[in-house]
DNA sequence: CAAACAGTTTAGCCTTGGCTAACAATTGTG
DNA sequence: CACAATTGTTAGCCAAGGCTAAACTGTTTG
C-alpha cells in the first residue's frame, strides 16, 4: 500500500512508514510524546475545573474525582501541585477556582478538544467514540494539523 | 458502524461539545485514557524492537536508547519487564527477538501506526510533523476511527 | 593475549500518579 | 443544636519510568 501521493511536489522525507526515520529525528518523536505525558494531566485537570466553573458555577474536588474515576485523594494531592504552580486557587472546603495562567490553559485546552473532537465527528465517528478519542488524542496534535482539522471540519459543514 | 450523520437517526448526546458529559460517560474517556497509558510504552518498545530487526536484522538496547532518546540503563530495566510480559527474549549482552505475542503486537502497532501516518498525510499535514503526531496519537485511536482513517486515506487517493 | 573500549546490567535514587485508611472540617437534618 | 453524612486532607504505601554511577562482558586491536 502506500506510495503516497502521486501528485504533488514532496520534495520532503516522504516515502513510504518504511524505512527506519534518521536516529535524531526519531528520538525527537519519542521525546515530543513523553514531553506531552508530562502536561497532559495537569491540562485535563485545568480543562475540567474550567469546564465545571463554566457549566456548574463551581469546581468541587468531590466532582472531579467523580468525572475521572479516581479517588479524592488523588485530587486533594494533585489541586495541592496545581497550587504550587498558580494554576489554581483554593481554600480548603471552598470550590477551586483557576488563577489568569489557569483560565487561559483552560481555554486553550478546550479549544484543542473542541477541534479535534468536532474534527472526528465530521469525519463520521460516532460521537461516544469521538468524545474518548478525543480525550486521548488532544495533547498530541501540533498546532500544525489542529489548523487542518479545523479547515477540514468547516468545509465540512458548508456542504 | 460509521454511517453517521447528517440524516441518519442519531437520537444520540451528539449535539456542541458544549454541555458536560454525563458522569459516567466522562469517567470513561478518563480511564480509557488512563488505560491506554500503561500499554503505550510497551507497544512502543515493541514496536521499535520489530522495527530494528526488519530493517537491521537485529535489535540491541544501545540502539534503542538511542532511538528513544533515553538512557541504556532504562532500556535494560525495561527489557526485563518485557521479557517477563513474555513479548522478548533475550539472553545477555545479544540482539533481541519477539516472541510471538510480541510479533502480534508488533505487527498490529506497526499498522496503526502507519494508519495515522498516512492519514495524517493524506489530509496534508507535511511529514516532518505528521510523524511526531502520529506517534503520540496511534495508542489513542479507536478501531472505529482507525478504519475511517484507511478509507479517507485510500479514497485520497484514489483521486 | 592483554588492554582498551563499547555495550550491558545492576544498584540506588527521584518524581508522578495511583491507592487505602484514618482523621478533620463543613453541611444538613431530626 | 447535636450528630450523621458528605467532603477534604494527610500519611504512608506501591509501581512505573526516568536518571547516574559503578560493575561486568565481550570484542577489537596493538
Amino acid at each position: 500500500m502506500t506510495d503516497s501521493n502521486s501528485h504533488a511536489s514532496l520534495p520532503a522525507q516522504s516515502i513510504p512508514g518504511d524505512a527506519l526515520p534518521p536516529v535524531e529525528q526519531h528520538a525527537v518523536q519519542y521525546a515530543t510524546v513523553r514531553n506531552a505525558h508530562e502536561t497532559e494531566l495537569i491540562e485535563d485537570y485545568v480543562e475540567l475545573i474550567g469546564d465545571l466553573l463554566k457549566h456548574r458555577g463551581e469546581a468541587r474536588a468531590a466532582d472531579i474525582a467523580n468525572r475521572m474515576a479516581v479517588s479524592q485523594a488523588t485530587v486533594s494531592k494533585m489541586i495541592r501541585r496545581l497550587n504550587e504552580l498558580e494554576l489554581v486557587t483554593s481554600k480548603p472546603y471552598r470550590s477551586l477556582f483557576l488563577t489568569e495562567a489557569g483560565q487561559k490553559m483552560a481555554e486553550t485546552s478546550r479549544a484543542r478538544h473542541d477541534i479535534v473532537l468536532h474534527f472526528l465527528r465530521a469525519l463520521g465517528v460516532k460521537d461516544s467514540t469521538a468524545r474518548i478519542d478525543a480525550e486521548g488524542m488532544e495533547h498530541h496534535v501540533s498546532d500544525e494539523t489542529l489548523a487542518i482539522m479545523q479547515r477540514f471540519t468547516e468545509q465540512q459543514q458548508n456542504s
